[in-house]
DNA sequence: GCCGGCGCATGACGAATGTCATCGCCAACT
DNA sequence: AGTTGGCGATGACATTCGTCATGCGCCGGC
């Protein structure tokens, strides 16, 4: 019987994943969270083969706890099933220990596969976006770049970006400008949205 | 028994619904589909009593589908499942014809409910949802606040944006600055962001 | 050992952006 | 008739942003 946590934070997917998974004789859901900072505290306690983890979460997405959860449970496998299959996902993902990685476009028969081959440590990655990844020319950032970029999402100035990084202003500005230039964008809100097009992120 | 059109443009969402519905013994999902635009062809031909619609799918929206389907087949009900609980999705989804409207944020059991209810000629709203429809404090753009914010989604330019909406510039920075006093924001980037998050667009 | 690239910073400059006061026009409301 | 408020515009101003040149230290490769 193979043990799964599953976290994901729209109650009715979570549910109806778990209906899903309810029709493998072999598959047992132990333990269901909403939350990133919830994954380790349950799993912890529930103690399960593998944690079936959302990137986008409340409280912590799911990479970080998928990173966690490789320290504090070694043994349980982490698969993430997220809707976007963005490269920059994936490549996080593994980085995290991942055993696998799903996009929620795949068919349904694939996750109770995928769940089974991770506890028998093999390594799943959605053929589609694999593909895809590699498809993707290569991000021509530097990790700086990319980092400044990201955190200038949510459309903070860029003295504020600054402080959060600990970089000066004129430094934020300058790996900003970089940026702009390598994607032809004409201001950094273009830059991100030209590079997530592009899948750089 | 009820019969079901599923209509989710995620397969493994789609397919993890399916088994939620297929643990109700008086449920049964005769069509699936994963785009607006074949909701209306599967329907007349499978001839569902209920249709379950996701509004964003690519194609054609579930709320222009809902509208069609409403046209095409006046006896088959129509249920809006969706991932954000917009008031103007609700609002839309009301006027295409909806019997009911549940975000995925709603406990898995309420789906089946809803469904039955439907079919006996209830209407359907997700209390959580009507509850935040009524608080959310009512936007306070003006047309031309929203126009113009929209417009400045994508990144361009003032410059560009004016030239758009046939309005001189400086007259494009006033809306601007005025809807980023309105949202307490610090730039129209994070304007943008916070009137997404209040469900002011 | 000498590049070249990256990380980080500074300073300067022009362009884009945000703010404010003020104007005219028009429609709605009192 | 007068007031109000949205719409459109202008001009001026301060701030933020984007660009560029330049400097320094560090590391990896040739």
């Amino acid at each position: 019987m193979i043990r799964i946590l599953l976290a994901e934070d729209q109650h009715m997917v979570r549910g109806a994943l778990a209906a899903l998974l309810a029709f493998e004789p072999d598959l047992e859901v132990v333990a269901q969270v909403a939350a990133g900072d919830k994954v380790v505290p349950a799993a912890l306690q529930a103690q399960p083969d593998v944690a079936l983890l959302d990137i986008e979460m409340p409280g912590m997405d799911g990479i970080e706890a998928a990173a966690r959860l490789r320290e504090e449970l070694p043994d349980c496998r982490v698969l993430i099933l997220t809707t976007f299959g963005r490269p920059a996902y994936l490549r996080q993902a593994m980085e995290a220990g991942a055993s696998g990685f799903l996009v929620k476009d795949a068919p349904a028969e694939r996750l109770a596969d995928a769940i089974r081959r991770a506890t028998s440590g093999q390594r799943i990655i959605d053929p589609e976006l694999a593909v895809a990844a590699l498809q993707k020319s290569e991000s021509p950032f530097t990790p700086r770049e990319r980092e400044v970029l990201e955190a200038s999402e949510d459309g903070s100035p860029v003295a504020e970006v600054a402080r959060r990084l600990f970089l000066s202003e004129g430094t934020v500005r300058n790996y900003l400008s970089s940026a702009i230039g390598k994607t032809g964008a004409r201001n950094r809100i273009e830059a991100l949205r030209l590079a997530r097009e592009k899948g750089w992120l």
